[in-house]
DNA sequence: TTGTAAGCGTTATCAT
DNA sequence: ATGATAACGCTTACAA
């Protein structure tokens, strides 16, 4: 209940002072090497510092001089492994450049549009990195009145200029429909995903682009919409056989969930991967490599170190890449037909 | 490079104070209803934040009021799908109570004491939650001195009382190893990952428990350490291999990787799991899912809300469970010879 | 090269 | 029920 805390109050800066004799000015100068100190005296702060075991109080900090050295970080709730790897990328970044992570997740039926404005207003974040999959607009402008940047990963915003970090998905995309094509299957079924989003929508314009490319004729019967998980998957795969009793030939989904839920699906019904059905994954999750999907490679890690570095491009108003687009890498695994081991070998892009 | 940024200052108190005639005593004691404030007061208050979108400042009230509403989080690099579970779950908790969680990973080749450390003497953060691997008494000691709760995930340290949220190793490998030798198994090959680690120690007890009830003797030939990866997994099979043409009939693993890493190295060699061998794992992380692996399933996101919840009552000096042992369950599919199908099953712990 | 002192935007303790 | 005002620990002109 009641436990006697000892405060050990923390040294301050004054601690410092009272200890060296030095103004909070010279002191101060030292710890943010601001210059104009002469090296004994440095030396002397140093020492105490040590001592002491100062370490500033980042409050009065951020107070004081308006930076917080905190990038937020607000993403939607989606397939984990996905959003991990990116932070992960993103906290290795800010690391670098002694920055810290704040992040907030919109659990269930959370606004992440409030969540990114009260965030913005508290002030305790230098930027704002934004997995940005409903917001449009309308959310930019407002987060434009806190003068806090905002950098946006997966997508861009439509006629707006904001600083993003996104991916090739129509490179993607054509990589693994030119992949298929060149394995002889001219009819390939397309598991979309769904429709609405903007990475279904640059996907399915690689596709077409692959087609165009190596002169087969479109057909939009072939694109099957769906949610984007395993369920989507073997639903789409039910829904196909519908209508026919043979399999497709070839089939590349949108994410690897989609390609897992129709492999269990196929192979429910006897059919075999890639010996009867050749499948293409997106994404390149854990589980792709662990059941030799082939797939198409997102840089996860990458993207998130992209994006905190441009956040702290921004804020420290140096010149960057506004509107960053990474590569993707075809990987090729068994289930494309390619490789009968285990053995696994990167297309670059 | 040098953009003209329209300065649109965020309002502060003295801002409302301005715009409603009262004092920042008085505004401060509606926004944090402190009562003891006339309603027409406290309307007066609500409308002029509202129209001046008002929002309190984090460091201000930090530096004031010694409180961050931050939780900060420390994690080693590990296998990522893991922690981004519990991360998960910590954000989920801070967020049902107003929190934040700040992140702090120790990417390769830093120290996870010392960035700790820094982050308790930073004072941004209220409460630390350490997912402590290599972290020990010492350790403790010092954080003690800043006088900020920590909570450690994982494993307790012997011989303090600090606050944790652990797992119940020991039944968790019990059930597994009862699961097999119910199978009628009495050889069972323990991969038992890095036997200097906590979790493997704990569970390895869990194993001899379970022999012991079984009336197995006790083989330590059967246990063979490795590294907790895929590689340790499958270089712990061709070790067996050396010394012996037949496969063990049942292997345990001390997590999903190694038992990953295992079948895919006697598949390599002819031997069908579970026809040949019978595999569980310990973990539940997707790929066991994916892959159909009989696994020890772990509460990972429970772990987390369970910190976070830990660290916000110890925080508010309220009443809380100090040494909480989260329940593990045994997910009965296909690797152990149960289930020929896809199905799976929860045996209840 | 170093020191002085005025904030930064709150909270909280006194008065009133 | 409300108002002054002193912290909180630091940064940063401006002086010296």
């Amino acid at each position: 209940m009641s436990e006697e805390s000892a405060k050990i109050s923390r040294a301050t800066l004054s601690d410092v002072c009272r200890h060296t004799g030095l103004s909070t000015a010279t002191v101060s100068r030292v710890i943010n090497q601001t210059g104009n100190v002469k090296a004994a005296t440095v030396k002397k702060v140093m020492d105490a510092i040590a001592q002491l075991g100062y370490v500033p109080n980042h409050a009065a900090r951020a107070l004081a001089g308006q930076r917080n050295k905190m990038i937020g970080v607000v993403f939607p709730e989606i397939s984990t492994g996905f959003w991990a790897e990116i932070l992960k990328g993103l906290d290795a970044e800010a690391d670098d450049h002694q920055y810290h992570i704040l992040t907030a997740f919109s659990h269930g039926g959370q606004d992440e549009r409030e969540l990114a404005l009260r965030l913005l207003g508290e002030g305790r974040i230098d930027a704002l990195v934004v997995m940005n999959l409903r917001l449009g607009k309308d959310f930019m402008q407002q987060a434009g009145r806190f003068n806090i940047p905002v950098i946006l990963i997966d997508r861009p915003i439509a006629g707006l200029e904001t600083a993003s970090v996104t991916l090739d998905n129509v490179t993607g995309a054509c990589q693994a429909m030119t992949h298929l094509y060149e394995h002889g299957y001219e009819q390939v079924v397309i598991l979309a995903g769904d429709l609405e989003t903007y990475d279904a929508r640059q996907r399915l314009m690689g596709c077409k682009k692959a087609a165009k490319a190596a002169k087969v004729a479109w057909d939009d019967r072939l694109v099957v919409a769906s949610s984007f998980t395993e369920e989507g998957g073997s639903r789409a795969i039910d829904t196909w056989f519908k209508q026919s009793v043979k399999p497709p030939r070839a089939i590349f989904c949108f994410n690897d969930n989609i390609a897992i839920g129709a492999m269990n699906a196929l192979e429910k019904r006897g059919f075999a991967v890639p010996d009867d059905v050749a499948v293409i994954g997106f994404d390149d999750i854990d589980s792709a490599r662990h059941l030799k999907l082939t797939t198409v490679h997102v840089p996860v890690l990458e993207m998130g170190r992209a994006a905190a570095n441009a956040a702290i491009q921004v804020i420290s108003n140096q010149a960057f890449n506004k509107q960053q687009v990474l590569p993707t890498q075809l990987v090729l695994r068994r289930s494309c037909g390619c490789l009968v081991e285990a053995e696994q070998k990167v297309c670059a892009g």
